[in-house]
Order: structure tokens, then C-alpha cells, then sequence
RNA sequence: GCCGGCGUGGCGGAAUUGGCAGACGCGCUGGACUCAAAAUCCAGUGAUCGCAAGAUCGUGUGGGUUCGAGCCCCUCCGCCGGCACCA
């Protein structure tokens, strides 16, 4: 006997319905118009993150989202959907770029290895993906719409009249390039050396890039930048709609980061048409403001700094602007500023203010400068003190706590205009009061910046943008694809100058015009795949309308009916992809508002050490290993089955085989060895009807696996299987239905054994027709699963003392009746006063004594 | 500091949403089969006390609401994630 033997031959079974699947195209989905479409069934477009394929292969977390929306998609297959489930490559990016210059091989090369071998791994595991719609944003084919979508987004300005964008040619203005949706600006982004490139907001963590940890400095560059701010009321609002997590929508609100208030103008002492504004969420602090402060970066300095404070002020903006953003916020404890030399006044009472600046007020945010109300805000306070500047006290707070240092809400004083009112009327009459005066007015201010889109790398779409006389201009859609140039040295330059650079022939367009030498960002072609995957041959529209409108279509605002991947990417790839998808559907090129209607996270999974997998921990669980061993189903089914899908949870080897365990077990349940070793279907089944007792387990079953499903506890819908399987095991005759019924419950979940026992049950009985996989979802009858008797818990106290048998037709008197009748309850209610009875139909009988 | 999530046996996790805590799996113990082992099958397995019937305790901590709390409310502790001078 072979001692390696498999606890049942899925290593011949797997790949050979792996095979089939692929031969059949059985998961093929056909677009309206084409051959096999069936019109009568509802669309469920199921998709997956697309992954990034990494020299590393596939880990175990990959598979758990993918075996989620497979089982998912296989089940609403059977359930009579047309299920659009593809998957492609997101294979523009850093890692592949500082891959290629580690290993000296041109990117297009590694991504290429790559991508065929997570092809492979996915295919291993027998996911029922539509292959035919495989898309590679890397390939001309795809980014060539990729820069399309740029030019629509290029070629648009948001009209706040209408609240939306507009193409450019309804912009009455005299400058269109100032309100374009895609702009040159030259501002302080962050600048990472390491990688040579800049990045944005959202993927600098604690001031270090978030691919490869290196240190991000604030430099001012030319950039493009993506107008998404536009976008913000829009993005925040329509969040609602969505079926998310309240979590990531939180997530979402708090980067947005909405808060109202009022713009105030202060007038700067001896430049009398000289302005500065400030946004304040605390108008009803305004008398109290005693200085103001100005980011050392504001344009304004140059013009309002007395000689003498020059110096100082000058030394000081050097420091500032040396800083790294993580020293910035290391230092944050101790504030810092020079005084201007200058003087503002305030509106309310037209006190003389000094003007500083100081690096706790940021540029980017509100208007770069801030009144400084000590007494009612923390940082202006320790401001204050340090710098011995006046503190008013101007808001009373309920109660006896001390005036200064209060940042609540409470009662105005010392403020002529709105004593004695409560915070929040004193703000509404403030702003009133200034807007009467022309001094300001109630604003609305958003934390999120304008998408900084370009990169100083080489592996990414290049930007299809000429440039002439200084000025930009887009190429014509005829044009695309603008294929990046074959260089030899595709490292960064260092100096901020992109790699495109160096091909001088390439960035020559005509006698006068250059191309642009910057490339996208890696979250380009993740923008809008999901609307490619519609209609992924398309080589004259970046989606078909028809096929567009179908698989995006449906009642609600989001077109994908069910989306699956890791928080990480909450700021980042699921508010960009927000972003584009509202310009695309301003535009009217898309039907829905919003692309993704319902999303689910998966938790990250733990090594076996409750650590995270890293490669240093030597903790990594490689997928190829696990079915090497245990087999795909087993694969797919420890997935589901450590706990529940959006909790972060340790792999477990040892679980993977009790899973393995339990599927050897569906097999012996059909199949048992004869002489010669052979597997043979077993004598045990038989067309006979079920017994009682079978057949409510099966429908037990069918109705708790269905549910399951449905509420994506795939975890206790394996437990109900086992459940089943464990019952039938050691069975005298095990009725055929029963099996048929139960083998389709299954075949989400380990869909290779399923469709081998459903053809061996075929190859003896006649009862069904076809794969299992066009097998119809099996329903189940309420009325099979009602008990005639339940046992009651009979409760003294709220304890359990005792149990019994009741019928389900007991009436609460005849409940009570019956638990006061038991020999334990009678002897311990002995010499007691009952005070009550609680009577819970079908459950419980408390009595309540003293 | 602020916001959010989570704390249940030796371990992963169940619990119809206020009604028998610990389903299912892992591990462990015992048994069957075997010359033996593996595999498989059967039984047991929260803790404490008890020969036993049984009793008491038990869902991070302390309190509260309730006939009844893992679930609701308040306090504190711990872990995870996010934001972080946002005016």
C-alpha cells in the first residue's frame, strides 16, 4: 500500500474538471447581443479586487475575498443569474518598476512572468472566473482608454451651477485651463527620493511613502493634479446609498473631512487693500481672536514683513521648509513662530492683532491662515503662553468649568454683537453680521486636496499631452494609445525629471511641441476596470453602452452588485474610483452615479504564529503547498470555514486537514473501495425515499446553507454541512434526493468533488440531467422543519432547574401547568411564594419566587 | 489626543439578536479495528467540588437595567485599524 496515499483522489478529480471548465467555457458570460445570452434571467456582476501581480506569488490572503465571490457567483449562477465574475491584472505600479531595476529585467518582462504565474495559482484553485475577459492594464489595448478617460477628465470643468462636470466648451471664462478637471500646478507635493517620484496625500503613512517605507519631503513641483476636491460634497453625500461598511464610509467621511464655518477678512494694518482670510469653524470666537497666524509658506509674507522682523522670518521659513513631514509632526508638541512685524485688524472691534507665522498652521488646509483665539482653542493657547501673547476669554461655558482653555459650546460674552447667545446661534448671527458688512461669510471647508496624479517613474500610462510654447494641450483620441518609449535606463533620474526624459527622440512630437514626460499613477488603470470587464474587446469605446448599461445597470446608484477586497484601500483606490466613475457618468458616458452598490472587506489572514505573514517571520502559507497536500476544495473550505470573512484570523494547518477530513468524508459517504482498491459508487444508495428524520436534516440544511450564503457567514454554513455529513455517515440505505440535494449545497464551496460524485451518481441513476454546475439551487419546505413536541427549559430564578417535552401547541396556562407539575420544580417552589411566571412560547417557563 | 472595531474553553470560532453559553472544527483522553502502526469509526472533553446523583462558578473588569444579559446602558482595562497641529 502507498502510505502517501490522499485521503480520496482529489489530485486526479481536481485538474481534471479544471479542464472541463476551461474546454466548456461554462463560466463564460455572454453580453446582450451575443450568442447564448438569455434576456429573461437578472444580471449579478460579482467582483474581486484585481490583484497586483508581485514577484511573490500568491499568499493565502489573496484566495479568502476570491473563494468568497466564488461561491458567491457559483450560487447565484444556480440561482438563475447571468454572473459577470472576471478577473485581471493591475500590473502598472512601483514594485514591478523597482523589481525590474533589482533584476535588471525590462518590467514588461517580469509583469508578463508574473501575471502567468498568478493566472496559474488562480486557476489551481478552480475559481469559475469568465477567462475570456481577462484584462492587463499594462496592456496598449487597455491604457489606450486609460488615457482617454484622462482627456474626458482633461478636457471637463466642474460647473457648481449645476453641481457636475461639463465639457470644457460650455466654460464662458476667460482662462479654461484654470478650471480644468485635470490641472498643471506648481505646489508642495510630496517628494519621496528613494523612489525618485512624488506621491499622493494618500499614500504617504507617517510622513514615509507606503510602498517601501522611505522618507517623503514637502517640495514645491510642477505636477498635474486631479480636481477631486470638486468632487467632495458629492463623494460624501452619496456615500448613503451605498451598502458599505459603516466603517470604510467612515473612513471615507473623515478623510473628506467636511466642516462648516465662516470666512472672515481681515484687514492688514497700513496696506489698506491688502486682505487676509481666514476659516474659522468658531465665528463665534471671533472677538476673542487677539493674533493671527499665517502658514510660512503664504504668498503673502513677502509683501507684509517689516524689515526688521525679515530675518528672523526668513530663517525661520527655511527651517520650515527643510523639515520632513514626520519631523514636522515629531516637533508637533512644542509650537514655534516668528512675529511679521505686521498687524491685522479685527472686524469685530478693530483691534490692531500682530500677524506670525508659524508651521502648525498648514497651507493646504482652509486659506493658510487662522485667527488665534486662545482662550477657546487648545493650540492657539499653548500659542499664546509660549509667545506671552493676550487671551480673552469670550465664550462661558455651562457649569463651573474655567473660561480659558474652553473649547465647547457655551455663551458669548465680551462680544458685543452676540452676547448672551448659546455658540450656536452666536455663529449664525456672526456670520450674519459680517456678510451684512461684506467682512465674510459662512463657508464650507474640506480636509481632502486635489489629487496629485503624476509620477517620475517609468512603468505607467504616459500622459497623452503635448506641450508647446509653455503651454499644454491634449493629443486627439486617434492618437492613443501614447505607448511609452523602449529605454535601456529606466531608473529614476533622482532629480525629479522623469525617466521619459531621456528618450529624446520620443519626447519630440513636432517641430515645436514636446511630450509630456510624467507618467500615472498606479490607481490609473484600477479607475475604471470594473467598466471595462463589461465589454473588455471593445477597440472602438472604452465600454460598450449596451453592454455598460446592462452589467452596470439595476435599480440602485452603484452598478457592482457585489465587491470584495481589503480596507486598505478605503482612501485610496475606492474614493478614486468614486471619482471617475461621477465624472464618467456627468459626462454621460456611464449609467450609474457610483460603481461599487455593495462592498465586503475581508479580514487579513495571520501566520500560524498570530503574527502578520512576512517574508522575515518566515510565516508565509503558499497556497501551492496547501492543495499540493490537502487539495483545492480543502483549500477553498479551510478558507471559509477559520471564521468569519471580514475578521482577521490565524491560518491553521491543522485546520486545513479537519477540513480535508471532512471532505474525505462526503467521499466515503459515496464511494467505497472495492477488492482491486478501486473507488465504486457505494450499495447504500439507493432511490428510496428519505426517512423523517433525513429529510428534515436535508432541508435543515438546505435552508441554513442558503442563508448562510446570503449573509456571507460561509463559516457556519460548512459546520451545517458537516453537520449533515456527520448524520448520514454509518447510515444503513442513504436515499439518493438527499445526496442530489446536498452535493449542490456543497458545490460552491468545493466545487471539484461535488461535480465528480454528481457525475458518478449520473453514470448509475437517471434521475438528473447535465453538469452539476446547471443544476438548479434546491429550496426547502418550511413545514418539514416544524417540530410537534419541543423540549422547554424549565427556569427558577432565571436558573435552569429542569427540562421537558411539550407540545408546540401548548398554551401559555398549559406551560405553566406543566413546569409546576415537575417533581424538581414542585420541590424546590416547595414553601415558596410564587411572585410570577414567565411564559416564553416554544422555550422557557421562569417562575419567579422569593 | 480623537474616531471606529473587537475581547467567549487549551486553540479557531457558534449562539435564531434579550431566553438551554460553548454548535462545528482542531487538540486532548478512552475504546473498536490491527500482530503493530497509520488511516478510519465510536464515546468523552469549560472550571471547581463529589464515588455518584448533583451542586457552585463561568463570555476582559466593575457596576446598572431586566423574571432573565455573551447580547442593552455606564465605568475601567487590553488588543487591532484609521486620523492626527484640519483652525
Amino acid at each position: 500500500m502507498d502510505e502517501r496515499r490522499k485521503p480520496y483522489p482529489f489530485d486526479q478529480f481536481e485538474p481534471k474538471w479544471q479542464a472541463i471548465w476551461e474546454e466548456r467555457q461554462l463560466f463564460h458570460a455572454p453580453n446582450p447581443g451575443e450568442k447564448g445570452f438569455d434576456d429573461a434571467k437578472p444580471k449579478f456582476y460579482v467582483l474581486d479586487m484585481f490583484p497586483y501581480p508581485s514577484g511573490a506569488g500568491l499568499h493565502v490572503g489573496h484566495p479568502e475575498g476570491y473563494t468568497a465571490t466564488d461561491i458567491i457567483a457559483r450560487y447565484k449562477r444556480m440561482r438563475g443569474f447571468n454572473v459577470l465574475h472576471p478577473m485581471g491584472w493591475d500590473a502598472f505600479g512601483l514594485p514591478a518598476e523597482q523589481y525590474a531595476i533589482k533584476s535588471g529585467q525590462h518590467p514588461a518582462i517580469t509583469t508578463r512572468e508574473n501575471i502567468a504565474s498568478f493566472k496559474n495559482q488562480l486557476k489551481r484553485i478552480g475559481f469559475s472566473y469568465d477567462w475570456q475577459r481577462e484584462i492587463n492594464t499594462t496592456d496598449p489595448r487597455y491604457y489606450k482608454w486609460t488615457q482617454w478617460i484622462f482627456l474626458e477628465i482633461y478636457n471637463s470643468w466642474f460647473n457648481s451651477a449645476t453641481n457636475k462636470a461639463e465639457p470644457i466648451s460650455t466654460y464662458s471664462g476667460k482662462n479654461p485651463d484654470e478650471v480644468r478637471l485635470a490641472y498643471v500646478a506648481d505646489v508642495p507635493v510630496n517628494w519621496c527620493q528613494e523612489l525618485g517620484t512624488v506621491l499622493a496625500n494618500e499614500e504617504v503613512v507617517d510622513g514615509k511613502s507606503e510602498v517601501g517605507g522611505f522618507p517623503v519631503v514637502r517640495r514645491p513641483m510642477r505636477q498635474w493634479m486631479l480636481r477631486i476636491t470638486a468632487y467632495a460634497e458629492r463623494l460624501l453625500n452619496e456615500l448613503d446609498k451605498l451598502d458599505w461598511p459603516e466603517g470604510i464610509k467612515l473612513l471615507q467621511l473623515n478623510w473628506i473631512g467636511r466642516s462648516e464655518g465662516a470666512l472672515i477678512k481681515f484687514q492688514i494694518s497700513n496696506f489698506e487693500s491688502q486682505i487676509i482670510e481666514v476659516f474659522t469653524t468658531r465665528p463665534d470666537t471671533l472677538y476673542g481672536a487677539t493674533y493671527m497666524v499665517i502658514a510660512p509658506e503664504h504668498s503673502l509674507i513677502d509683501l507684509i514683513v517689516s524689515e526688521e522682523q525679515w530675518p528672523a522670518v526668513r530663517e525661520y521659513r527655511e527651517k520650515t521648509a527643510r523639515k520632513s513631514d514626520l519631523e514636522r509632526a515629531e516637533t508637533a508638541k512644542e509650537k514655534t513662530g516668528v512675529f511679521t512685524g505686521a498687524y491685522a485688524v479685527n472686524p469685530a472691534n478693530g483691534e490692531r492683532i500682530p500677524i506670525w507665522i508659524a508651521d502648525y498652521v498648514l497651507l493646504g488646509y482652509g486659506t493658510g491662515a487662522i485667527m488665534g483665539v486662545p482662550a477657546h482653542d487648545e493650540r492657539d493657547l499653548e500659542f499664546a503662553k509660549k509667545f506671552d501673547l493676550p487671551i480673552v476669554v469670550v465664550v462661558q461655558p455651562p457649569g463651573d468649568e474655567p473660561a480659558v482653555g474652553f473649547t465647547g459650546e457655551g455663551v458669548a460674552v465680551n462680544s458685543p454683537v452676540i452676547n448672551g447667545l448659546t455658540s450656536t446661534d452666536a455663529k449664525k448671527k456672526i456670520a450674519a453680521w459680517l456678510e451684512e458688512r461684506s467682512l465674510g461669510k459662512g463657508a464650507v471647508n474640506y480636509k481632502l486636496r486635489d489629487w496629485l496624479f503624476s509620477r517620475q517613474r517609468y512603468w505607467g500610462e504616459p500622459f497623452p499631452i503635448v506641450w508647446e510654447d509653455g503651454s499644454h494641450r491634449s493629443l486627439g483620441e486617434s492618437e492613443l494609445p501614447v505607448v511609452p518609449p523602449p529605454l535601456e535606463d529606466y531608473k529614476p533620474t533622482g532629480t525629479g525629471e522623469p525617466p521619459l526624459s531621456k528618450a529624446k527622440d520620443w519626447i519630440r512630437y513636432s517641430e515645436k511641441a514636446t511630450r509630456e514626460t510624467n507618467v500615472m499613477p498606479q490607481w490609473a488603470g484600477s479607475c475604471w476596470y470594473y467598466l471595462r470587464f463589461c465589454d473588455p474587446h471593445d477597440d472602438r469605446r472604452f465600454v460598450g453602452e449596451q453592454a455598460e448599461r446592462y452589467w452596470m445597470g439595476g435599480e440602485r446608484p452603484g452598478g457592482v452588485d457585489l465587491y470584495v477586497g481589503g480596507t486598505e484601500h478605503a482612501v485610496l483606490h475606492l474614493l478614486y474610483a468614486r471619482f471617475w466613475q461621477k465624472v464618467l457618468f456627468d459626462l454621460g458616458y456611464v449609467s450609474k452615479p457610483e460603481p461599487f452598490q455593495r462592498l465586503v472587506n475581508q479580514g487579513i489572514i495571520l501566520g500560524e504564529d498570530n503574527q502578520k505573514m512576512s517574508k522575515s517571520r518566515g510565516n508565509i502559507v503558499n497556497p501551492d503547498d496547501v492543495i499540493d497536500q490537502y487539495g483545492a476544495d480543502a483549500f477553498r473550505c479551510y478558507e471559509m470555514f477559520m471564521g468569519p470573512l471580514e475578521q482577521m484570523k490565524p491560518w491553521s494547518m491543522r485546520g486545513v486537514e479537519g477540513v480535508s477530513r471532512f471532505l474525505a468524508r462526503v467521499w466515503r459517504l459515496f464511494m467505497t473501495e472495492n477488492q482491486s482498491g478501486d473507488w465504486v459508487l457505494s450499495e447504500k444508495i439507493k432511490e428510496v425515499d428519505p426517512d423523517k428524520a433525513q429529510q428534515k436534516l436535508t432541508h435543515a440544511t438546505t435552508k441554513k446553507v442558503t442563508e448562510d450564503i446570503e449573509s456571507f457567514s460561509f463559516n457556519t454554513a460548512i459546520s451545517q454541512m458537516m453537520i449533515f455529513v456527520n448524520a448520514f455517515t454509518g447510515a444503513e440505505t442513504i436515499p439518493l434526493t438527499s445526496m442530489r440535494a446536498f452535493l449542490v449545497l456543497l458545490s460552491p464551496f468545493a466545487p471539484h468533488i461535488a461535480s465528480e460524485l454528481w457525475e458518478k451518481l449520473s453514470a448509475k441513476f437517471t434521475d438528473a440531467r447535465g453538469d452539476i454546475t446547471e443544476q438548479p439551487w434546491p429550496t426547502h419546505d418550511e413545514r418539514l422543519l416544524v417540530e410537534d413536541e419541543v423540549e422547554v427549559v424549565l427556569q427558577i430564578n432565571g436558573k435552569v432547574r429542569d427540562r421537558m417535552k411539550m407540545s408546540i401547541l401548548a398554551t401559555d396556562e398549559q406551560m405553566k401547568t406543566a413546569a409546576l407539575s415537575s417533581p424538581k420544580i414542585h420541590e424546590r417552589v416547595a414553601g415558596k411564594t410564587v411572585r410570577n411566571v414567565i411564559v416564553v412560547p416554544k422555550k422557557l417557563v421562569n417562575i419567579v419566587v422569593d
